[in-house]
DNA sequence: TAAATGCAAGAGCACTGCTCTCGTTTTGAC
DNA sequence: GTCAAAACGAGAGCAGTGCTCTTGCATTTA
């Protein structure tokens, strides 16, 4: 009753997404191959299907993996702010753990940021492990606007229903207008590390962590601006809708 | 002595380009097939390696058309804008250029923007065409310094070499401090375009362009936001270096 | 006109994901 | 303990891929 057969099929499927996470490394998930899967571990390619109905279901498996890897990396790095009050700091740690992670992943990043597979469509199970690095980071705006911390940006209409949604789902009670610096906040870090990643700073800029710092710092300042005087630039301040 | 045969390859290649795009449009790179082509041109397999050496070759090819596309686009865009002293309206004009290109061909900028396919190295001939958007962008901050407009971010001595090897490439007489705020703001708006047309803000934001828009009008005022009254945040100021 | 070159076709190699069948082994109910 | 059912591994095979090589024909050049 020990399930001799229950834990060989664990150990192998274990190994199985081993060798492959090995292989995603190597050569990028585009050359991922279940038959040298198979050849590494000394199978008939067709074994493999006892464990994993497609090539697809394999990826989604290292894609949710890698989802969870990120997220917990970023929570740790906020964790690790000690003054929970330091936002500025937290804000810091979190981005930079984003690019840590990537530029030290890159294989694995690609297979979350990159070029989607044109017939693969996400299934659930990944978008709750998806949403884990950007939970962290709307954690700390929720964090600010306890602490007092407001923003009046002119949120657009059609984006507060998004927001309301978001904020019901996750149970994240952030304002509109936080969640909408944090939106724009986010987009900015996630642009800087798809260009360093996916090479478009080639021959532009050799030191692509200074320019990230630089995204930091000025999306810091963002975050963390209260109200402005108003006046200074009427058009800037009125958002048509798409 | 008309070259009947160099007319006939000229528009083979062309033929073949054609159908490659649209295959490339309704499948995506990944499932570029030259036999494929091959069969929608009633050729053999084999005879499409005399106008490609590869498929490689030809995706070398459809990327480089796609960049000068979206570099068309975008100084179609700008030319548009008929006061050239409008450089916010320039700005918003070249952004949504950007954007309104790769929605309108998502699948061709998944091409430019996405996973690097893992052996390709992009030849020297994509580099020219994949400058032309960006350098229309730096235009604009190179109209708006000779404008009278001024910026003072504090730049990192890495960065600053970068910068001069740029400037001195492409001729773009920007000041570092200008290049440091184009940089950041060209960041953002690939990183609100790649989370929209990669699936990110898939259940989170129905309406991507509401937020795109956000995005432009915050990054512009950044870009002409002038010197801004120091000693606000000291630390905000100093920027360490990679 | 004769040689050199360009070109298209076909066969073939090595690879892929995936399916089906066929014995073997383990499991769980009686 | 017996025995049917389920799980499993291996192998053959299908349809597809990129790419190469040879072979015969058409065109261009000398």
């Amino acid at each position: 009753m020990a399930g001799i057969r229950e834990r060989a099929r664990a150990e192998h499927t274990a190994e199985i997404v081993r060798l492959a996470r090995q292989q995603l490394e190597r050569d990028g998930a585009a050359n991922l191959s279940l038959r040298a899967i198979a050849r590494d571990l000394g199978m008939a390619s067709s074994a493999i299907y006892r464990y994993f109905a497609s090539r697809d279901e394999l990826l989604t498996r290292l894609i949710i993996e890698s989802y969870d890897r990120l997220g917990e990396a970023v929570e740790i790095a906020d964790r690790r702010v000690k003054r929970r009050g330091d936002f500025l700091g937290r804000w810091r740690a979190m981005a930079l753990a984003i690019r840590g992670w990537a530029v030290a992943n890159p294989t694995e990043y690609s297979l979350l940021f990159g070029t989607p597979v044109p017939g693969y469509a996400a299934p659930q199970d990944t978008i709750g492990p998806a949403s884990r690095y950007t939970v962290a980071l709307l954690q700390l705006t929720v964090d600010m606007e306890a602490a007092g911390h407001s923003a009046t940006e002119t949120v657009p209409a059609a984006l507060r229903r998004d927001y309301a949604r978001f904020r019901d789902r996750f149970a994240i009670p952030a304002s509109d207008q936080m969640m909408m610096k944090g939106m724009i906040a986010w987009a900015s870090v996630m642009g800087a590390i798809n260009l360093e990643l996916f090479g478009h700073l080639h021959n532009v800029i050799d030191t692509p962590g200074a320019l990230f710092e630089a995204v930091i710092e000025l999306q810091g300042q963002q975050l963390f601006s209260e109200t402005r005087p108003s006046g200074t630039d009427a058009r800037l301040r009125t958002s048509k809708s798409a």
